[in-house]
Parts: structure tokens; C-alpha cells; sequence
DNA sequence: GTCTATATCATGATAGAC
DNA sequence: GTCTATCATGATATAGAC
């Protein structure tokens, strides 16, 4: 299933990914990933029958990465004000180390979404099921009354959008200062969690 | 300055917008952009040079629309919290308004960003008097101490980024019906305000 | 499996008649 | 200003030798 390291296959695989997700996919040309590749452009078709195949390798190899590792703590039993912070920290966890991703899907997502739709199909994707679990933990009281379509968007907004919008985030607030930016993703799973359950904490204080 | 309706010029514009919007700079084809417009591709470039002439009009038009409705609330006098409220209004209004602008900024946003950056300078867009603008606020104790920063994009997440990925969005969690993707959008601002206020307003009860 | 050479095609851009 | 016809380029993809 995998292609071993070393193997032309997988030289291939890596030099697409970089290509790809620096460019996109119809930013991305086949001379340049086998020049990165090393290799020439026939064997670029040799091994992927198209342009288009290589691309779908990719893109898949991307969500088989990330959405496991958040669906586990989805699926965990604690209680939601916690199951929401281990959320926010593995999805932080993940954006900082792959930041390029949410551009990459942001812009493939706004060409031809439906190899997204493909992929969501495969995975059995669907968030019912903690749409729900959130609602439980609002009639027990444990967090206030919303839609909890609405509260996973917010929280999911927050943490992936200043990733999908790095260039300008960058230039503009931090006037092109890489270790500020750095620091500043870096605060951000702490940042969310505080706001978030600021949020949604029960306050008796005020009942409007 | 502004092309007359009926005027082939105008009609490049506004087909090269539809196109462009909906295709992006390089998804585009100027064949298309001449079809919707009724006319010939050489005209395209009788009108405008290039293909990237006519992309940076199309792109500064968008921008020049939704920036000073922006920053005309920011500027205004009002305290800080009604200041965001009306931040909010004011811009889920324009992203409803034009729900796929989001998607083709993020677009090019990744493919290439030094068209936006360019924007950015020649608008002198600067945002750092209203990080200072929130700071006084929290230094008033109006609101809770946090980084402004991770506070303005906090707020500008949660307004943007449900526009930016509306394909996965309308497919994954509303199964692509229209009407009640569209009844979410218009539920965000009413969200967003409370979520923020409630994360925002200072709790004299828990003192961590 | 890997290469060189080439076919095939689509696109942005231009020349020149009207 | 608008059109038809065409160019020049660069892309994906394939054929065939080694």
C-alpha cells in the first residue's frame, strides 16, 4: 500500500506533494515535480496514469493523515468541556506541523470540490453523531444552550482559518516577522480553549 | 474611472468577474470570459493587456467594495463591545451579500499573495490602532485581558471562514439543502455577537 | 523501469482586414 | 472598435529504444 522509501514510486509521491501543495493543482506542472522528483516527465505518467490520479494520491494521503487522529478524540467518552480542549489541541497539534495544508484544501476545495466530497464519502465522514453529543451536553447543563452547529464551526473557524490565511496574517500583522508569527500559532490552542469555554460556560449570574 | 453600463467594457468586467470569482486566476480562460461577455477574445485584450491586467482590475474592484464599510465601523467612537456587534453586522452583511468572495480571495491568497500584499500597502491598511483601540478597552476593564490580536482573529474566523469552505460545508453538514445552509449564514452574526460577548465579558464570579 | 523524442492539444496573445 | 485567422508557447500524454 505504501510505497517503500527510496523506491522511484515514492521519490515521486514526495516530490508531488511539495509541488502540489505549494502550487495546487492546476498551478502545479508535471516538468517540475519530476524535476524535483529527479526524474523525467514520462515516468511521471508511468507510474500515475495522469496528472489528475497523482493529484487524488496526494489530496488522499492528506485527509488519511489528519482525520483519524481527530475523530479519536471525538469518539473518547469524556465529558464535552474537555473532549472540546483535547479537540482544539490535537487539531493545533496537526496545523502546526503540516500549516500548509488549510491553504492547499482551502483553494482545491474552492476549484473542484468534488473530490473532496469523494473522500468524505469514503471515510464515512459525518458529524451527526457530535452534533448530537454536543445537544446531550447542553440539556444536562453541563454548557449553555446553542446550536451545536454553530459551536463546532466557531471552534473550527478559529483554529483553521489563521493557518488558511498565513500569507496575509503574516504580512500584515506581523509585518513579515516569521518567529512572531511562529509564537503566535503557538498560543493558539490556549487561546481557543479559554475563549471557547468562556463561551459556553453555564453563568448563573445572568439570565437574560 | 467606472466603466458605463452597456459598454463593452463594462461587460468584460463583469464577466471576468463571474468567471474569475467562480474559476480563479488560473482556472480561468479568457475564451470563457469572452463568451460570457458576448464578444471576442481579442477584444479581452484590446481592453485590457493581458490576462493578469484584467485579473488585478477584477481583484481591486472586490477589495475596494468591502474595505471601507469595515473600517468605517471600526472607526467610530462607539465602546467596545457595541463596536464589535457592529463589526459583526457589517460584515456578515457584505459576505452574505457575496458569499463567494471568501473562497476566491482564499484562493489566490495561496497561489499568489503579492497581488493582496500590494492591495494591503496602496490601501494603507494598518491594523495596528485597533489592536491598541481593544487594549484600552481591556486596560478599562470593559473587557476580559487577552492578546487583541488572537481576539480580532478570533472574531474574523468565525465571520469568514464558513463562507470560505460553504462547499464542504453544504455538503457535509447540511446535505447540500440550500435553504438551510443559507438560514445558518443568516443565523451567524446574531452567534457570533453572543459567543464573543460571553467570552469577552468579565466574570467578577470565577477569579482563576 | 527508465530514458529520448515526439504527438497532440489548449491557451494567451497578436496581426491585420474592415 | 470589432472581427477572423494565426502564432508561439507550454502543457499533458504517448511511442518506442534501451
Amino acid at each position: 500500500m505504501v510505497a517503500k522509501k527510496d523506491s522511484t514510486e515514492y521519490k515521486i509521491l514526495e516530490a508531488a506533494k511539495n509541488v502540489f501543495v505549494a502550487k495546487g493543482m492546476e498551478g502545479a506542472r508535471m516538468q517540475e515535480i519530476a524535476d524535483e522528483a529527479g526524474i523525467n516527465k514520462a515516468l511521471l505518467h508511468y507510474y500515475f496514469r495522469s496528472k489528475e490520479r497523482l493529484f487524488e494520491a496526494i489530496f488522499s494521503e492528506i485527509i488519511k493523515y489528519a482525520f483519524p487522529k481527530l475523530t479519536k478524540v471525538l469518539h473518547s467518552d469524556s465529558d464535552i468541556t474537555s473532549k472540546i480542549e483535547q479537540f482544539v489541541d490535537a487539531y493545533l497539534n496537526i496545523l502546526i506541523k503540516h500549516p500548509f495544508i488549510p491553504g492547499f484544501v482551502m483553494k482545491e476545495l474552492n476549484r473542484d470540490p468534488s473530490g473532496l466530497f469523494k473522500l468524505v464519502t469514503k471515510f464515512g465522514i459525518d458529524p451527526q453523531p457530535v452534533f448530537k453529543n454536543i445537544k446531550e451536553a447542553m440539556d444536562k447543563g453541563e454548557i449553555v444552550q446553542m446550536d451545536p452547529r454553530h459551536l463546532a464551526i466557531n471552534i473550527i473557524s478559529m483554529c483553521v482559518f489563521p493557518f488558511a490565511v498565513r500569507p496575509i496574517l503574516s504580512f500584515v500583522v506581523f509585518k513579515d516577522d516569521k518567529q512572531a508569527l511562529e509564537n503566535f500559532y503557538a498560543e493558539r490552542a490556549e487561546v481557543i480553549k479559554k475563549f471557547v469555554i468562556n463561551a459556553i460556560v453555564v453563568n448563573n449570574e445572568e439570565n437574560e
